[in-house]
DNA sequence: CGTGTTAGATTATGGTCATCATCTTTTTGA
DNA sequence: TCAAAAAGATGATGACCATAATCTAACACG
């Protein structure tokens, strides 16, 4: 009931924040409420404002989250020697597909992005997000064009799996994937 | 106030769905009320129910409604010579980006399809759609396996258009559209 | 023609939501 | 040790929304 120690509070923001990146990746921003990230941390929903000044706010500070996390990933698949094999198949994968909550942040902000205005927290942490991850993946593009070619594999991947979550539980879905690694997986060396 | 003859009653039906295949488009299923399509319509909110079972019922016709209309579109540019050229223009035109209310379908209801249950109106359109969307592409794809390359192509293409929109405003997004058009254009003899 | 039907208007209902005011209780910092 | 600050709980507010009931006036059909 009463208060929290600074670092309390601290861990309080934290968690909210990491929820937040959680739910919003999976249910859209106008899917998740403020009630509903509050409980997530075990927290009632009037505290909100001593955190964050709005829940747009919040939803941009999230996607900042969302990004971050999965550039760290994306740093240590790059320094394996067959990172770009390994970045394709676990993008492609069912279970990327399925679990849209720990995945890539391009593909499930990008309506969000869409949606909220110009100069929206989410879109200009979106605007962010996407420029980080266009220059982690040049580092696995073979050639010499590698911002060129980092663009047209992000675009595709960012496709196939948009597609196959909207066509989830069909046969479709799961060839979208399949075609989509082969026809990237193929097309190592430049045209 | 009273009562409309047949045909002004399946006028109004038809402009309530042509209305809401644009609004859903532009402002994703969230963002559009029975009030708004109504109001469009140049009706009130209260005669909605003599039309559709449920608003999720209505943006159900209005995802078959919107992709049939570019269905129509999508089949003439085909019958052209340089068909594959121009779609590929059009679609990755600023235009397009700018104007989701008249523009794919693919593309623009993806996250009402992902977030919308399996089994719910606008999933089942939006399969559908897809569906007739790639046999459509086959068409004027070279080489054997035209669905791999119209697979593809459409990944690729709604993975460019939703980058450019999510990142509208800033040199990045027409960069997108510009490398990916330049892309695919060149991509025209199989590997 | 007249009558039952019904499209559309008006109004009501119950729910959800973002945001805010207030109160309580604990933590700080002096 | 104590007073000022503030985190979080509780509850309120006003807006919006989907859905439904009721009303009414025009249409369709006999």
């Amino acid at each position: 009931m009463g208060r929290a120690s600074k670092a309390e509070m601290a861990q309080h923001r934290a968690d909210v924040v990491q929820a937040t990146a959680r739910l919003v990746r999976e249910r859209g921003s106008a899917g998740v409420s403020v009630q509903d990230v509050m409980s997530e941390a075990g927290l009632t929903h009037g505290g909100f404002y001593k955190h964050f000044g709005s829940k747009d706010e919040l939803i941009g500070i999230a996607a900042t989250e969302a990004f971050d996390e999965v550039l760290v990933r994306l740093a240590d698949a790059i320094a394996a020697p067959d990172g770009r094999a390994q970045v394709l198949q676990e993008y492609l994968s069912i279970e990327h597909r399925d679990d849209p909550g720990q995945g890539c942040a391009c593909t499930a902000l990008a309506d969000d992005s869409i949606h909220a205005g110009p100069g929206s927290p989410i879109r200009t942490a979106y605007i962010e997000g996407v420029d980080k991850t266009l220059e982690a993946f040049r580092a696995f593009e073979p050639g010499t064009d590698t911002r060129r070619r980092a663009i047209a594999d992000l675009a595709t991947l960012v496709g196939a799996v948009t597609l196959a979550r909207a066509t989830s539980g069909t046969l479709l879905s799961e060839e979208i994937l399949g075609t989509v690694l082969d026809e990237l997986t193929e097309r190592v060396s430049p045209a």
